[in-house]
RNA sequence: GUGGGUAUAGCUCAGUUGGCAGAGCGUCUGGUUGUGGUCCAGAAGGUCGCGGGUUCAAGCCCCGUUACUCACCCCA
């Protein structure tokens, strides 16, 4: 865990941290703008009514109160009542309803924001934090093709991030429906639920679970497992569980889906992108593909990115809008990045130069020399008191900053890069520092 | 919501059978009249989470409380 807030699970950053955070967020909407994707924003708040629409999460959701509302106005019973969304993806759905006239499907869309959720926080699990959401709506139908394209844009966004090696783990609920149905087990939502604990748990405990809570036989707990331990990175998985000897008309539909994924996600980003068919999602509107992501290394951190196709989140009417998109989980991936990844900013300042000052009154000059250089982009600041400068440069060296800049009483300029002592003449209308120097950069320790 | 752990300087932590509040790092000042980092000397900085109790005396023992933290649940 990198440095805590003092109110525990809403985390604050340093500016050094912040650096690292805009990196990130700058990084996605660089991708997904080049995957053609605009940007919403959504309001904060959706009635509970829209927000418990699909499932029952209702302990997870912050409510919205006055403080001098009456009693019956609090949040809890009333579905008019407000609450801050704890997602993208629900609002989403209701902004493509309620603006479909206006809009162009299908529709893609990026949305970066805050969502909040009330509960424990723990390490990488916040109560205030930032999703970075990308999805594709359809207007009435949205070919499956776009399965395959989300995950590659996905399998881009993350490759662009400085977060090392990452493994994005694709399923299809149809085709883990069609097996259990195929066993003849009915629940199926119920076995999603025990195999989603797979990683966390093991393969006994699965199995007792789906024993004693789901009546399984021990063959049927013993076939789920066996196809919940198929992980392939090619489309190798289909002959895998054709050996399981399971039929399901279902089970066909998801190994045609499942595989044109694979397939196309082993060409376009190798070794990324694989099967894995114990992964089950707990949200209950993904209807075919889901999707979850972890940093290898970092397995017990969670998902850091993860979603699906939802057929019928939103409908208008006898309209339906299916869609298909993924939620990366860009504070739960700072975080770790800045605690165990080592990252940080280069500098804690944007300034690339500090002016430094020989008396109280070259403050003026000073400032001509600022402008100067922030007439072409570079981030300057002037020092605000005359002292020795050996402080003044102190001061740039506390905040990261590289250059100092020198004006004589001649007036003829010099400047120093801090980090080597060099020191070289330099004209304000001219000078610039090196590419790399302009903005602070990403680095590990 | 349930269970465990923790709480002392800005940070990381010591603090003995109860006896005047400590270290390292960081910060600030100085090391002879304006070019930092190393080194040396000095200084500042604490309601020992909060409230009560036991005691001549509590950071330490007891009770309560709050916050943080880990696990469960759920999830990014």
């Amino acid at each position: 865990m990198a440095r805590k807030a003092s109110l525990s699970g809403f985390p604050e950053w340093l500016p050094n941290e912040r650096l690292v955070e805009l990196h990130v967020l700058d990084t996605l909407r660089r991708t997904f703008e080049l995957h053609g994707f605009g940007n919403i924003e959504t309001r904060a708040v959706e009635t509970v009514g829209q927000l418990l629409r699909k499932g029952e999460i209702d302990k997870e959701v912050y409510g919205l109160s006055r403080l001098q509302a009456d009693e019956g106005e609090a949040a809890g019973t009333d579905p008019n009542a407000l609450a801050l969304h704890f997602d993208l993806t629900v609002p989403f759905a209701r902004y493509v309803v309620e603006n479909a006239g206006h809009l162009a499907f299908p529709f893609r869309r990026y949305q970066i924001q805050k969502v909040w959720r009330g509960e424990r926080p723990q390490d990488g699990r916040f109560r205030e934090f930032t999703q970075a959401d990308v999805d594709v709506v359809g207007d009435g139908a949205l070919p499956f093709r776009y399965d395959v394209e989300l995950a590659l844009v996905i399998a881009d966004a993350l490759g662009a991030l400085p977060i090392g090696e990452f493994t994005v783990r694709v399923n299809n609920r149809k085709l883990a429906e069609g097996f259990y149905r195929g066993l003849g087990l009915e629940d199926t939502a119920a076995v999603l639920r025990s195999i989603d604990k797979l990683e966390k748990i093991g393969a006994e405990k699965v199995a007792e679970l789906l024993v004693a809570e789901i009546g399984a036989t021990d063959e049927q707990a013993h076939a789920a497992l066996a196809l919940a331990s198929i992980r392939t990175a090619d489309t190798s998985f289909v002959d895998q569980v054709r050996a399981l000897g399971v039929e399901h008309e279902l089970l066909d539909e998801g190994l045609a889906e499942l595989t044109e994924v694979i397939e196309a996600a082993s060409q376009r980003a190798p070794g990324t992108v694989v099967a894995d068919l114990s992964i089950a999602r707990g949200l209950d509107y993904y209807t075919g593909t889901v999707y979850e992501t972890v940093l290898v290394g970092h397995e017990k951190l969670g998902s850091i990115c993860s979603g699906g196709r939802y057929e019928s989140l939103a409908s208008k009417g006898n309209r339906v809008f299916p869609g298909v998109g993924l939620s990366i989980g860009v504070s739960r991936l700072v975080s770790r990045l800045l605690a165990d990844g080592g990252l940080q900013a280069t500098r804690d300042v944007p300034s690339a130069v500090l002016v430094a000052l020989n008396d109280d009154d070259s403050w003026y000059t000073a400032q001509d020399v600022a402008t100067a250089l922030r007439g072409r982009g570079i981030a300057v600041e002037v020092a605000a008191k005359a002292e020795k400068f050996g402080k003044q440069i102190r001061y740039a060296d506390r905040r990261g900053i590289p250059f100092v800049w020198f004006t004589a009483a001649d007036g003829s300029h010099e400047v120093k890069d801090i980090r080597s002592g060099d020191q070289v003449a330099a004209d304000p209308q001219t000078w610039t520092p090196p590419a790399e120097d302009l903005q602070p950069g990403i680095t590990t320790s």
